[in-house]
DNA sequence: TCAAAAGTGTTTCAAGTACACCCATGA
DNA sequence: TCATGGGTGTACTTGAAACACTTTTGA
């Protein structure tokens, strides 16, 4: 029997961060301080403990190198090659989340020295099979999100339609026609309007909407299937 | 470093195998021939080894405890509670497989005493969290054959368009208009007829077709996005 | 008054739904 | 000749695609 504080060996995970920024897609990763991959890239991530179920551990490191909180992250799955760490044998399972870079002040914590956002399409050379595990998480995210509606979170909580048109053309990489977009979208019944237009803007202002969450939930009891 | 004929600690892996008899989904459980779970049925599958991929974990683990072999094993995902296993911190990897049931002798191996298939609707009480587990990942199943060709391989290699229908039916539990399942699966360009029909029915024979996974995959190119 | 984005209307065409129908075959 | 499943035709409805258009607003 191990004591619960101790680490299990053999086992990580590594979190995938996608914001959203300028009209693109960004990932969040963290500078190592020490070990032999000191001064690379990587993913947020680490060790987990014989006392904590992996999506607290994947929660708990992610906060702790990153300062990033009250997020919800969900596993995507492990990563199980015999050669992807150097010097000894390492599973490691893979989180992701998608949040909305506005609310997020970034510091660099535990063996972290730095801690940035990367556009997805210009992401630097990352440490292990980092580079790998980000790109087929792109992939499931690019497919997860025109079945599922996610990318909500990438947003703020009011947003207009505009913005999230330009999401889903960040993601999916490709244009989108505006008024064939709104009408889907609105027919599906998801948003609420806020009742709130846009302010500062130097052009006519949009009106704000929220994703109901509620309202999805009844939908899909029904049957509902998104899909954009 | 561990040598590397060992088992890794507190990790393993488990398989869910589904197969389709009888216009139903059945999954492919072991018995228990010994330890503190002896007698009890559970998913086919053990301990990872230092020197070992997890894909190739899992198809050992599959072909020594039941005799299946040649198949593709996919990962689904990880569960990682604390108090999922007795006695001590484990977390599995678990992996999916879609397959044809005849196409099988079942033989009990390894610390197993039995192997059989259970209707998906009529599962027995199984050992760990494996109910969970197979419940979840008949779900990711039941969406994932929506929006992916998979589903073929649960019927031989030439089937009708009835026998698709029926698994479609049984995986989705709805019924499907017949010409109207007909037309929208012809129209994909992804079945080919193998100029040969049904044998020894009593009623009108049908037309056999195969799955075409190289048109599936220069489809895929185009940007075809298969949906039902 | 102009540029930029908000937002609406309309035509066209493809695709899904529902259901009636005929065909082939062995018991 | 009848039951059973194989297989086709068609009218109806829905919904996606394309694109022209009007509205609002700050600079």
């Amino acid at each position: 029997m191990n004591a619960t504080n101790e680490i299990i060996d053999a086992l990580s995970i590594d979190c995938v961060i996608f914001g959203f920024k300028d009209a693109a897609i960004s990932i969040l990763l963290v500078k190592h301080g020490q070990g032999v991959t000191k001064g690379q890239w990587a993913l947020p991530g680490g060790w987990i403990m014989y006392n904590e179920s992996i999506d607290d551990a994947a929660y708990r490191l992610l906060t702790a190198q990153t300062a990033v909180k009250n997020i919800y992250l969900e596993q995507y799955q492990a990563f199980g090659k015999v050669g992807r760490f150097p010097e000894k044998r390492v599973i490691t399972i893979c989180y992701y989340a998608l949040v909305n870079i506005e609310k997020f002040e970034l510091h660099a914590g535990g063996s972290v020295s730095q801690v940035d956002w990367f556009n997805i399409r210009n992401i630097p050379k990352m440490a292990f099979d980092h580079t790998e595990i980000t790109k087929k998480c792109f992939s499931f995210l690019q497919h997860k999100i025109r079945h599922e509606p996610i990318g909500f979170n990438l947003l703020p909580k009011k947003f207009s339609l505009l913005q999230l048109q330009e999401l889903y053309e960040a993601i999916l990489d490709q244009k989108l026609d505006k008024p064939n977009f709104r009408r889907r979208l609105m027919k599906m019944n998801l948003l609420v309007s806020c009742d709130e237009k846009q302010k500062d803007v130097w052009h006519r202002a949009a009106q704000l909407y929220r994703f109901d969450k509620k309202s999805y939930d009844q939908l899909l009891d029904k049957g509902f299937s998104f899909e954009i």
